[in-house]
This record gives C-alpha cells, sequence and structure tokens, in this order.
DNA sequence: GGAAATAGTATCGACTCGATACCTTCATGC
DNA sequence: GCATGAAGGTATCGAGTCGATACTATTTCC
C-alpha cells in the first residue's frame, strides 16, 4: 500500500497550501487558524494552552507564543481560571469568530468536497474516520471528539448530563464541544 | 457534511505533528522531508526549483531558501541544466536517500495503516483518490502523478516510450516517477 | 508541610514564509 | 537581428514557528 502513503502526503501538502493561501490582510500562519478552530469548538476543559498544545501536537513553548500572537491580534481573550490558578481559558472574540467564518473552511476546500457526489463524501468521511480510530488505538493518542460521544458521558434523564471523569454536570450546548479527555467507545 | 471539514482539518494537523516527531539529530521541519520526497520521484521535468515550489504550493523565494538548507545539510545536490541555463536539476545524495527511507513514512502512521484492514485500506485510498481528483478539476491544479499515467503518455511499440508534450523519448524508469505537467485522462 | 508533579512563560537560535527587489537567461515580436 | 518581455532563481527583510532549556507559580500527593 506505498501509494497510500504518497497519496496521504500529497494531500496534507495540498491542504496546507490552501490554508496558507488567501490571506490578504492580516498575516496568520496555518497553526493560527487551527488554533482558533479549536478554540471555537472546545468545552472547558480543553480551551486553555494545554488544550491547543495537545491539539497541534507542538510543545507548550511553541503554542504559548502562538496564543500570545492570537490575543495581540485581538483575536482571542483570556480568563484566569478560578480554582486552578496556573492555566487560564481562551475565548474567540467577535473579531475572532468573523475572520474564521470567512476563512474556514477555505473556498478551494469547500469547492472541491461540492464536486464529489453525496456518496463519495460519505466513503471519504467514514474512511478518514476509520484511519483517525487506527490511529487512536496505535498510539493512545487523544481522539479529540465532541462530548455526547464519549464513552464516560452520563444521561441522567430530564435533559440532565455529567461527565464521568470530573462528575461535573454539562449543559446542554457543552456536550456538542470538542474534549481533549474523549474517550471513545470501545 | 460539517463533519468532513472538520475531521480533515485534524488529519492534517495529526499527519504534521507526525512528521515533526522523531526528529532526533538533525532539525529536519515537515517542508524539508516532502521536499526530499518529491525530489526523490520527480522525473527531469520536475527536479527543479520550480518543481518543489509548485509541489509544495509556496512562493520561490521560500523554497528556495529551504533547497539551500538541504543542499547545506549535504542532503541533495544541484546540477545546472545543459539546455536551459536559468534552471538546475536537484538529487538526493546518498545520505539523502538513507534519511528519507529512515523517516519516511513515519513509523506512526506506517502502524496506524496497518491498523486497518486490506478493504479499509483500499477504500481510504480511493476516497483521498477521488478527493485529490475532485480539488484538481475544481481548480486546474496540478495532479502531479506518475509519467505513464499522464494523457500524453505515448506507447511506441517495442519498449520504446515517448512524451506528448516535450516530444522527447522516455527511458522505461523516467515513466515511473511523478512529473509537475502531468494531465489525467479524461 | 515538604517534595514532586503540573501549567505555563521567557529566551535563544535555526528555520519558514510572504513580499519585494533584483539578476540571468530564454522566448517572442517585429 | 535585436529589443522587450516573460520565466526561473536568488537576496534580503521582518514577523512568526519551532524545539530546547531554564524558569516561575500553583496544585497535589504523601
Amino acid at each position: 500500500m506505498a501509494d497510500l502513503w504518497l497519496i496521504l502526503e500529497r494531500l496534507t501538502n495540498l491542504l496546507r497550501a490552501e490554508q496558507r493561501a488567501g490571506n490578504s490582510d492580516e498575516a496568520l500562519q496555518p497553526v493560527h487558524l487551527s488554533s482558533l478552530l479549536f478554540l471555537s469548538r472546545a468545552n472547558r476543559y480543553s480551551n486553555t494552552p494545554g488544550g491547543v498544545t495537545e491539539y497541534l501536537g507542538a510543545t507548550k513553548g511553541t503554542v504559548s507564543q502562538s496564543l500570545q500572537v492570537l490575543e495581540r491580534k485581538g483575536l482571542i481573550t483570556r480568563e484566569d481560571d478560578e480554582k486552578d490558578r496556573r492555566t487560564a481559558h481562551l475565548e474567540l472574540t467577535t473579531e475572532g469568530r468573523l475572520l474564521l467564518k470567512q476563512r474556514w473552511p477555505s473556498a478551494r476546500i469547500r469547492e472541491a468536497v461540492a464536486g464529489l457526489s453525496e456518496s463519495q463524501q460519505q466513503r471519504l468521511q467514514d474512511s478518514l474516520r476509520d484511519f483517525l480510530v487506527a490511529n487512536q488505538r496505535a498510539h493512545g493518542s487523544r481522539s479529540f471528539d465532541v462530548c455526547h460521544t464519549c464513552s464516560l458521558f452520563e444521561r441522567l434523564g430530564q435533559g440532565q448530563f455529567r461527565c464521568g471523569l470530573t462528575a461535573e454536570p454539562l449543559a446542554r450546548a457543552e456536550t456538542e464541544k470538542i474534549c481533549r479527555e474523549h474517550e471513545p467507545a470501545a
């Protein structure tokens, strides 16, 4: 299956080039866009510098710098955690949200996907998910999936939900967000 | 199909983190690895600074610098073109070939793929190819495929081949390489 | 209450990256 | 021919990534 590796390689270069393109005014790097995207969907356990670090797979020093850039540009805000004073929670500003909406997904990617039939899109999505799951199994890496698909997610009935890890109640909106502690079902 | 974009995004971050990891001695950036990979498979029309530039989708200035780094590290050599004195052909040194062999594809990616069944692998490969073709159709971007699958490739019989674009004869080994001028069949 | 783990920042050097300016060499028109 | 423009590259600048190392402040564990 030597070809598969080549295709994966070509795909990443292509998507990355796509992310870099269309940077009219602000000089946003791919990593900035990815960070904004992650933060816009991360739940309260994950929207921290550490969460972004795990998601991107970079070192915490590097991510710390990138987040400072985003803050300086007015795209995110930082709010100290109430309980753990070492960390902080990052939220997109209105400006950050607008920028993300304009830039992601890129027009070119959107058009390329639109060029596929419904069934091709579904097959692509399923295949990629297979791959992510295989990678997660092989290396125990984080799955970074939405809260309510987690094996630790608990339905208490009457529209009440709870996280089995922290034992804290979860608001409905929260259950749709990405969690860094997500455990896929066996 | 909002999920598909998210998965693509997650995949690129993952693959990129993979490429960055496992940099023991040499501090090779993902872009360096991609360049080496491309050059190791590019035919004589494509193993130039311009070819790498198109493949990576970066600007020629940026690529020029990266190639200087690779040359300084002794991973590639440069040989002036005989006919067009403006350009040069880049080849991997023995050291470059060895390094590429060790680092690509990364052990983690290999293991993740190995965790998929034969049919899953095939489906993934087909799906990704669909996507690349769709992108190529939507934007007329280069397909960067191997010579002998090109619509301009000509079989002259008796093991003789020719490029319909340059009208030059092609050695058998050459027909297996990647060409920047590749045109997919309609 | 002290030691160790955790979350993050500060700083350094090599490198990416886009933009701009520039240099050769080739192609085209006349 | 020969000028003009196009094409392929390099040089340089500034902002930013990136890993490594060192550091600070908090929390957790015993």
